[in-house]
Order: structure tokens, then C-alpha cells, then sequence
DNA sequence: ATTCAGACTTGGAAAAATGTTA
DNA sequence: TAACATTTTTCCAAGTCTGAAT
């Protein structure tokens, strides 16, 4: 940030950003660079004994060097010329490459979809043309999809209730009136929730592009205002009492809630602080408070802590009233109707203002986020509904009746100035909708999988640098399961990076590593930062390109200079109607979870071991994902507890043992009814605590492997619920053993359609 | 072609709620 | 019944992707 200032000020009489950007990227210290990199290298390998490294930490350390350590930009060539001049060269040695190393290319055994560290065996299997799957041409596909997404049949028999939303109203009524009359009193109660849930995906789906006809709600719920502290909680600066002006005492307050957290400790983060926080401040505060370090915001972090303990202490009827209270909200603000039906909405609360948390290494962070007023809200809603009506003395920004997009409320943030929304539950018909089309999607895309990873092993071979480039992209995004990789702006967010946005400095070759040929060494930081370690045998070709693409480049050099996403989406899109980068994601988890499935379950295992397969597929495909987590902080003692509870349990069977041997004996001599009866109850009653046992054992294992995964994000975007709802048909497990009460609405849809020979 | 705003999905952490234990 | 552990929900940042403007 402070560099890129510096730059902007100087280069100001010229070049657009991304000029500049190349030029930053251009002039930096490499030896410096490199030899950190180095150090990091070695740090990981000896943290990782696995393929993956999860550690985050260390990592971050050298990228926030990246920053630093740029150079002054010098010469002014244009960077276009130097690019270009930079890829004949590189073509023509292309050239040579391919009709040398070309020949002896003999097709290994690997296919290029060996299965990702710690799977056990995948996608394989995928690659195979399967028998079911003809290639077909895209067009055809698309049909196909079409017609399986279409809303099924069965359940609606008696109803017919495949009409238009339009027609929506009367069905229901129709339906309250016959139900009305038909069911006696008692039932009515359970007839009416069941109408309420509304099954949208038996109904058709709108398709220009319009997200509804009808939509009202009431707004936003604003953050409270500000509670000045009361005076016995003091602010010193410099050791000397000071009371603060309510602005900048607000925002003080921020900061005195944050102490404890390392946030607070790093640089970047307390300078942007301490800059916005005396934009706050009246004249006199801004020209006392000059240093941060000669603040004392202890009695306030302390104010808080008493404050949220007291909530803790409080009363049940105090809590209970809070409850209500919140209660009420929700059912004011917490919902819309959309289209005759009452939806719940995500996050009618306003963003409170605050001290941005940005991740990783994150240039912003510290900032102050201002508050939202309803000055700066946008509404949307349509025009016959009732207009939500502002806080009194208060007007809307602006309202607006867009029946194109599916958000109810919008603003600027501050800090990026993106748009922030507020849009509707997951469990909304609107955003179920979109999910299944985007699992429906990912099921084409397995149709035509073949084909397009027969294409692009072609077009490793294509005399085009592009189209090369394309392709080893393509090759690492479907095998990796790797983010496209958008550019982003230097200097406005953390430097993380996708497929497409690799550098050289993420990437190792080496020819040999681990008894293995072609490896690639993969080192970076993904999306919040999270480091992606890996290491991963490669076909030969693909290594060769890679060190094609590499040659002549600066570690801070783009690895697919002549690649974006865009590019990329835009030959996925001739592949395939509607194929993006993020689909190969999409398709890879939930193959990879079908397979995981398929394999791991034993049909002889009771229900917890069943479970622990589920999750062990689950965990797949977030390892493959790279959905890491940092270890719980309690995480040690609660194995250990656990453990307890497992020594516990041991001992209990070892009495139950005795003690059945002893009721056998009896038996033996007394031969009697009483002493049967006490042998039958003394095996059940053993047998009871050697299940308790086995169900605690392998909930230790689970919670072992589980350490730094996090399984949420690929449950909930990533795996077809259908084929988890399909695989509880089929063992006879209860839907509520995977999903808790949220994920069974969100995936109410599949839940009701899914049967048990359901295939992705 | 490139840039940019906009809209929407994906992501882990933290807070809150709930369950369990001493 | 408080303290602690675990699960669920909320929060909001950070991606992807589209399409319009230039």
C-alpha cells in the first residue's frame, strides 16, 4: 500500500493499472525474494510429514514480504512490448521443445487423475469413457439437462400443482378450503405446517432472466446506536485521564473491544487504526493523541468483559424477555414475501460499524468501517408492494423495483467500496433454485468430462502458448480441483492467488522427489489465505510445459502469462453450455464423495461406524478441496476427555464381563428360570456398553482425522445433497444423522426428491 | 480487448445456543 | 446450576462470474 502510493505519485503522468502493476511485479529484489522463499520451503518441509501441509503460519510471514520488498519501478518501455517480446522468444523455444521431447513421449500409466493426497482412489475411474456416457455434443447435453431438471412428477398427483406462480394464489386457497373441510379438528394443526412447506421445485422455474413478480419486506434493521461509556470507565493517554469526544470515543471502543486479539498487535493493523480513528477525533484529541502506543484502552476492553459477563449472569426471565424480544424482530424484519410466499431472509441486520478484519495479510485491515445509515440504503422491492418505510426523521438512498436481481437491500461498504446485500435464506426457493441448477450443471459437465479432459491433453501439445497454457490450467483445476484465479488489485487485498493467478514462485519442478517422477511442488496462499501445500506427480508433458512456461520469468512473474479467467471461461463455455472454472470444483467433490461412498461403506457396520464413513468421504473431498481449519483451541483436552470416557467405558465392560460370568456360573449349578433370566440380561447389558464403547471410539477417530478439516463449506456448496440423501435411503440412516435442522431446510429440495438409487 | 461495477457463491472464525458434567 | 464442551448460527470477508462501457 505505502509502495504502491509512493509509485502512483511518482508514475502519476501515465500508465494504466495494469502497466503498473507489471511494473511492481518487474523490479523486484529477486535474490532477496528467492532466498526467503527458500527458508520457507525448508520450514514446510520438515512441519509436513503429509502431502498437504496445513500449517498457515509460517507461510504468511514471508508473503507479507512480498510487499516490502518491491522495488523502484526505472525503465518506461511499455510492459505490452516487453510481454510480447518475452513470448516469441519463448514460442520459438516451444518450438524446439516439441519436435525434441515430443517423440519419446510415451503414454504412462498415469492418466493425469491420480487421486489427490489421502483419497484413497477416485476420479480415476471417471476418466474411463464410461459405458453409460456417450459423448455426447454440448447442445444435446444441454437438452438432456433441461429435462432432468425439469420439476418430477410423483408426489403431485392428487394435486396437480404444476402451474404457473401466477396460478400460485388460488391453488392455495383451493388447497386451505378442501383441507379445511376435510380434516377434523384435531388434525388440522399438523395439515397446516405441512402446507406450509412449500415445495418449489415442483413447480416451474422462471427462465428470462426474471428472479420474481412480486416482493415486500420491511427493510433493513439498522445497528443500535452508540452508548457512550459510562464515566468510570476511563481512557489515559499517556498515562493522564483524558475524556474522549463521543465520535472518537466510539471508535476507541472498537479498538478497547479488540485488545486481546492478535489483530491488534500487528502493524498494518494499528496504523490504518490509529489514522481513521483521528479522522474521528475533535481538533484537541487529534493534536494530544498523536501516539498509539500511549493508549490505554484497558478499562474499556475490561468494561466490555464485564458487560458480556453480566449478560451471561443475567436472570432466565431477563434472558427469556432478550429472547422474545429478538424473536419479535425476526418475525418483523426476518422475512419477505416473494411471489405469494413468506421467505426468510439471510441477514436483515445491518453490518454494525466496526474495525475491518481483513484475513490473511490483508494491506486494509484496521480500518474503520462506518456506519450504515439509511441515507446510504438501497431498497429494492416491486412496485404494487408496500414500501418498507425508514427509521422517522431518515430517507432511503434509493428504492428500487428490479425484478433482475434477487436482493431486497444494498449499500456501499467503505473499506472496498463493494456492494454488500441483503438477500434471502438459503432455505428461499430463490437460492435453492440456483443450487440445483449448479449441481445440475456439474452432472452435464460429468457427460462430458471425458471429452474435455481428452481435449485439453491434446492441447498440451498445441503449437499456441495459449492454448498450452489453457490447458495445464484446465489439467491443474480439474485434477487439483484449484480456484480459477481472478487478477485482483495489488496493494487493496492480501496476496492470494488461483489457478490462473499462479506465479512462478508458487511452484517447485522437480524431476524427480519422493521416488516419483515429474513432481510439482505447489506452495501458495488460496482464497482467506489459506495456504495451499502439495505435492503432486504430473504427466510428463504438462512438466515440460510447465517448464517452458517458466523459462525466462521472475519468480514474481505470472506463471500463465497469456491465460486469465476470462480466456478460460470463455473456452469452457464452447466446451460445454454454462461451464465455468468452478464447475470442475463442483463436479470433482461430489464425484469424489459418490466414489468415497461407494467404497467406504460397509454394509455390515452398524450405524455410528456407517457415519464415520460418511465423514471420512466427507473429509475427502474437503482435503481435496483444501478446507482447512485452525485446530480448535480446546482441542487437546477434548481428545483427552475423550479418552477418559473410553478408559471409563472399558472398565465398565470388564464388570459387565465379570459379572456375566458369575450369572453363568449360578446358572450352571441352580439350572432355574431366575438364573437364566439373570444370564440373558447380563450379556444384553454387556453387550450395551461394548456398543457404547465402539460409538465413542470411533467418534475419537473422527474427531482425529477432522483436527484441521473443515467439512462445513464442502457440505454445504460443494457435495449434491441428493447423493448423501440417496446413501441414507440406502442404509436406512436418518437424514438428521448428516444434516442438522438448517442443512435439512437449505436442502429441503433434495431431501423430498432424492431416492435411494439417486446418481450424480 | 480491457476494465469495472454488480451480483451472487463460497469461506472460516466467532458468537450464541444447546447439551453435558461436576 | 454453574462451568464446561459441543453444535449451530451468524457474521462478513473474499472469491467467481457476467455483462456493460470504453
Amino acid at each position: 500500500m505505502r509502495e504502491r502510493n509512493h509509485h502512483e505519485r511518482i508514475d502519476s503522468h501515465k500508465s494504466s493499472k495494469s502497466d503498473e502493476k507489471h511494473k511492481h511485479k518487474e523490479h523486484k529484489h529477486k535474490e532477496h525474494k528467492s532466498k526467503e522463499r527458500d527458508k520457507d520451503r525448508e520450514k514446510s518441509k520438515h512441519s509436513s510429514s503429509s502431502s498437504k501441509n496445513h500449517s498457515n503460519s509460517e507461510y504468511k510471514e514471508s508473503s507479507e514480504k512480498r510487499h516490502k520488498e518491491k522495488l523502484k519501478h526505472r525503465d518506461g518501455s511499455s510492459d505490452k512490448h516487453r510481454h510480447k517480446n518475452k513470448e516469441k522468444r519463448k514460442e520459438e523455444k516451444e518450438k524446439l521443445h516439441s519436435s525434441s521431447s515430443g517423440v519419446g513421449d510415451k503414454i504412462k500409466k498415469e492418466n493425469g487423475f491420480t487421486s489427490p493426497p489421502r483419497i484413497k482412489q477416485e476420479v480415476d475411474d471417471e476418466y474411463l469413457p464410461s459405458v453409460k456416457v456417450e459423448n455426447k455434443p454440448t447442445k444435446r447435453a444441454r437438452i438432456d439437462d433441461d429435462v432432468d431438471f425439469k420439476p418430477k412428477k410423483p408426489k403431485i398427483e392428487d394435486e396437480k400443482r404444476t402451474k404457473k406462480r401466477k396460478a400460485e394464489e388460488v391453488t392455495k386457497s383451493k388447497k386451505g378450503k378442501m383441507k379445511g373441510q376435510a380434516d377434523g379438528a384435531g388434525k388440522k394443526k399438523k395439515k397446516k405446517e405441512e402446507e406450509d412447506k412449500w415445495k418449489w421445485w415442483e413447480e416451474e422455474r422462471y427462465t428470462d432472466g426474471v428472479k420474481w413478480k412480486f416482493l415486500e419486506h420491511k427493510g433493513p434493521v439498522f445497528a443500535p446506536p452508540y452508548i457512550p461509556l459510562p464515566d468510570k470507565v476511563k481512557f489515559y493517554y499517556d498515562g493522564k485521564h483524558m475524556k474522549l469526544s463521543p465520535q472518537a470515543e466510539e471508535v476507541a471502543t472498537f479498538f478497547g473491544k479488540m485488545l486481546d486479539h492478535e489483530y491488534t498487535t500487528k502493524d498494518i493493523f494499528r496504523k490504518n487504526f490509529f489514522k481513521d480513528w483521528r479522522k474521528e477525533m475533535k481538533p484537541e484529541e487529534k493534536s494530544t493523541i498523536v501516539d498509539l502506543n500511549k493508549c490505554d484502552f484497558e478499562e474499556m476492553n475490561q468494561h466490555f468483559k464485564d458487560q458480556s459477563e453480566a449478560r451471561k449472569q443475567m436472570s432466565k426471565e431477563e434472558k427469556l424477555k432478550l429472547k422474545e424480544e429478538n424473536e419479535k424482530l425476526l418475525q418483523e424484519y426476518g422475512f419477505c414475501i416473494m411471489d405469494n410466499h413468506k421467505e426468510r431472509i439471510a441477514n436483515f441486520r445491518i453490518e454494525p460499524p466496526g474495525l475491518f478484519r481483513g484475513r490473511g495479510n490483508h494491506p486494509k485491515m484496521g480500518m474503520l468501517k462506518r456506519r450504515i445509515r439509511p441515507e446510504d440504503i438501497i431498497i429494492n422491492c416491486s412496485k404494487d408492494s408496500k414500501v418498507p418505510v425508514p427509521p422517522h426523521g431518515h430517507k432511503w438512498k434509493t428504492i428500487r423495483h428490479d425484478n433482475k436481481v434477487t436482493w431486497l437491500v444494498s449499500w456501499t461498504e467503505n473499506i472496498q467500496g463493494s456492494i454488500k446485500y441483503i438477500m434471502l435464506n438459503p432455505s428461499s426457493r430463490i437460492k435453492g433454485e440456483k443450487d440445483w441448477q449448479k449441481y445440475e450443471t456439474a452432472r452435464r459437465l460429468k457427460k462430458c468430462v471425458d471429452k474435455i479432459r481428452a481435449q485439453y491433453r491434446e492441447d498440451w501439445k498445441s503449437k499456441e502458448m495459449k492454448v498450452r497454457q489453457r490447458a495445464v490450467a484446465l489439467y491443474f483445476i480439474d485434477k487439483l480441483a484449484l480456484r480459477a484465479g481472478n487478477e485482483k488489485e495489488e496493494g487493496e487485498t492480501a496476496d492470494t492467488v488461483g489457478c490462473c493467478s499462479l506465479r512462478v514462485e508458487h511452484i517447485k519442478l522437480h524431476t524427480e522427489l519422493d521416488g516419483q517422477e515429474y513432481m510439482v511442488e505447489f506452495d501458495f496462499l488460496g482464497k482467506d489465505s489459506i495456504r495451499y501445500y502439495n505435492k503432486v506427480p504430473v504427466e510428463k508433458r504438462v512438466f515440460k510445459n510447465l517448464q517452458l512456461f517458466m523459462e525466462n520469468k521472475q519468480p514474481e512473474d505470472d506463471l500463465f502469462d497469456r491465460l486469465n479467467t476470462s480466456i478460460l471461461n470463455k473456452h469452457l463455455q464452447e466446451l460445454m453450455d454454462g461451464l465455468t472454472a468452478k464447475v470442475f470444483r463442483t463436479y470433482n467433490a461430489s464425484i469424489t464423495l459418490q466414489q468415497q461412498l461407494k467404497e467406504l461403506t460397509n454394509p455390515d457396520e452398524n450405524v455410528a461406524a456407517k457415519i464415520l464413513s460418511y465423514n471420512r468421504a466427507n473429509r475427502a473431498v474437503a482435503i481435496l478441496c483444501n478446507h482447512q481449519r485452525a485446530p480448535p483451541k480446546t482441542f487437546e483436552k477434548s481428545m483427552q476427555n475423550l479418552q477418559t470416557k473410553i478408559d471409563a467405558k472399558k472398565d465398565q465392560i470388564g464388570m459387565a464381563r465379570r459379572e456375566l460370568k458369575g450369572a453363568k456360573a449360578d446358572h450352571k449349578v441352580k439350572k432355574d428360570e431366575k438364573t437364566r433370566k439373570s444370564v440373558e440380561s447380563k450379556k444384553k447389558a454387556l453387550q450395551r456398553v461394548e456398543e457404547q464403547l465402539m460409538k465413542l471410539e470411533v467418534q475419537a477417530t473422527d474427531r482425529e482425522e477432522n483436527k484441521q478439516i473443515a467439512l462445513g463449506t464442502s457440505k454445504l456448496n460443494y457435495l449434491d445433497p441428493r447423493i448423501s440423501i440417496a446413501w441414507c435411503k440406502k442404509w436406512d440412516i436418518q437424514t438428521e444423522k448428516i444434516y442438522n435442522k438448517t442443512q435439512r431446510e437449505k436442502f429441503a429440495w433434495a431431501i423430498d426428491m432424492a431416492d435411494e438409487d439417486y446418481e450424480f
